[in-house]
DNA sequence: CCGAGCGAGGTTATCGATAACATCTGCAGC
DNA sequence: GCTGCAGATGTTATCGATAACCTCGCTCGG
């Protein structure tokens, strides 16, 4: 049914357009567009009238029209892998808070660590057109990658670094992260450190933690002890307490045991009070993420801090900066920190 | 400029459209439509040559220009004050589950706990024509119930309980549930309880607990003894860290507390252990939310479960049945559960 | 006194998909 | 042979905002 043309017809319950706005001041519809777009192009005296008038219809502007003639969404997309556990959660909270002040929204998708998933979420939500996109890590099928070039948008990968983006990076190195932290338990006089990690095909963070790993055992000659954790409902606190018997009875010669994450760091540590196993004397425990479990932990956790709500909030202001015609720096190497605690 | 009407025109970089689509086998842009959104409704040879050509092009619909047709975003929009601290992120995690399977997308904004802030984006997120939308809690300014009601689309509010939502209402009393815990605590001959929990303007839901305490109080004639935690960053272990001392110095009678969080409680309980002070025997902990970290503690924390991820994979679904339709229960009491651990 | 320059606002066409309505083909039933 | 009808596909108008271009009136330097 098309809608009447001339007339305002505030009658039929449809939501007032902003040529209803324009008809109830006597201005035209680009006029009400300028002024809650840009108001300096419009006289302060007319501004004040559109204002008036948007509260007085309570007009929302509908902008899946606007993103159709402007080509542009304000939307950037997130993917990150679970909003659990918050590992990623205050990661997109930075997100969200960098897009808002610049007028920009924030659509989210959890991949549930499966790239494939991945890939259908990247068809779909391109179809919204987002003005940016933000993921989280570096493997990517190759079928998401081609449709990302091919939006021709900016693209920031988080928590990994690499030399060779998509488009943007801002990251730490997880291999170096936990090089340096396995170095800190040799430099310790540790000698026969295990490393607990999830299955690396799932979490390629982790691999390359267990990479860095490895690699600082080579340097003084010494083979590495592997352990997976979390088969049953991912990274947790219990599956680090179950790791500790475990870990013990087929290797009982350990001397320190590195986690990829705080959280079954933090399990271990409890089970090894609960079996009287001293921490560190008899078994040292390492983190990684720096939660604020691992402070609070007894002893208080060895881990890495990485940068979780920093990588957002960097992240969304590239994005925006590319927006913007500024070229940010498309490499960003924010760091770790190995904070060296009780438990190791 | 104007596009090429006639040619395909792949010379210039812009993205193919339907139409692009649709010539480059011989259909009508409407046939192309109708194979991606209603595939029953073209013959399956049909179906196939635009699949392929759908590939060959790399297209991928436009779904602003779909929706200001059709009049359906396929957004729903979540406002939740934090995503950090775990509270909600499962709650989060459980909508965007419910919603990608019946092709949804989520929007979402985090108001930081503060109505205001949650009003000016309730605005901005109607400008997307959401199919619908979800809140945390029940306090919201008069100006967002005015925008939301006049939206019209399906509203569901989660984490509490109300007999008058605005719409539809999915959670369970923070009252009962602070009031049954606080019972059990008086059953098992605690007398002297304490409440800590966080500014009750800042959070309705803490206070809705503080007064189940209270009640639960009120009933043996006993005074409550309250203490504010989480000035500092919110709610965290290192702030029920420092409650014990300042809460055990203002009131050294007490034999119980009462956290309004799990984080709080199980620093409380690290912090007694650190002070040699005896949980349950010189003080017995509780906590609310029954979070990993509580089944976790050393001794395990007494405390409430909450349905967390369930609330946000029933407001998804209450959701998708009014859009489908169908007349969901708007009023969903998920219910709680006390867990009587070693703590208290 | 004139025209450049600028600020304020208007006109028109268009972004890309889809609802609504129209058409066409083939086949069952009488 | 003809009507009726279902299934498949096409035509047209439209969703609501904004880019691009245009007009008008005013100020001000020369």
């Amino acid at each position: 049914m098309p809608r009447q043309p001339a007339l305002p017809d505030r009658t039929t319950g449809t939501a007032p357009r902003m040529a209803d706005v324009a008809r109830a001041i006597g201005v035209s519809a680009i006029t009400v567009s300028r002024a809650l777009s840009r108001p300096e192009r419009v006289s302060p005296a007319t501004r004040a009238r559109v204002e008036a008038a948007v509260r007085a219809l309570g007009y929302v502007p509908n902008l899946a029209a606007g993103t159709l003639k402007s080509q542009r969404s304000r939307i950037v997309v997130a993917i990150v892998p679970t909003l659990a556990g918050s590992i990623f959660a205050e990661t997109v909270d930075g997100m969200t808070e960098g897009l808002r002040e610049a007028g920009y929204q924030l659509l989210l998708a959890n991949s549930g660590y499966a790239p494939e998933t991945e890939e259908s979420l990247v068809r779909t939500f391109l179809g919204r057109r987002p003005d940016g996109l933000i993921l989280t890590g570096l493997h990517h099928t190759e079928g998401a990658r081609a449709q990302i070039r091919a939006a021709r948008i900016p693209v920031v990968e988080t928590w990994e670094r690499d030399a060779a983006p998509i488009d943007m990076n801002v990251g730490f190195s997880n291999f170096d992260a936990a090089r340096c932290l396995t170095e800190a338990l040799i430099a310790r006089g540790y000698r026969r450190i295990a490393f607990a990690g999830v299955d690396p095909a799932l979490e390629p963070r982790s691999r390359r933690r267990e990479e860095g790993y490895r690699a600082a055992l080579g340097r003084c000659g010494r083979a590495p002890i592997l352990h997976r954790i979390g088969e049953d409902r991912g990274v947790t606190i219990g599956s680090g307490a179950r790791t500790v018997p475990a870990l013990l009875a087929a290797n009982p010669a350990i001397d320190a045991v590195l986690f990829a994450n705080d959280l079954p760091a933090f399990g271990a540590v409890q089970e090894c009070a609960r079996r009287g196993i001293a921490v560190p004397g008899r078994l040292a425990v390492a983190g990684f993420g720096d939660f604020e479990v691992a402070r609070e932990a007894h002893p208080a956790l060895t881990t890495v801090r990485v940068p979780g709500a920093e990588m957002g909030r960097r992240a969304a202001r590239m994005i925006l900066d590319r927006i913007a015609g500024r070229s940010p720096t498309p490499i960003v190497d924010l760091g770790f920190e190995v904070m060296l605690r009780a438990s190791a």
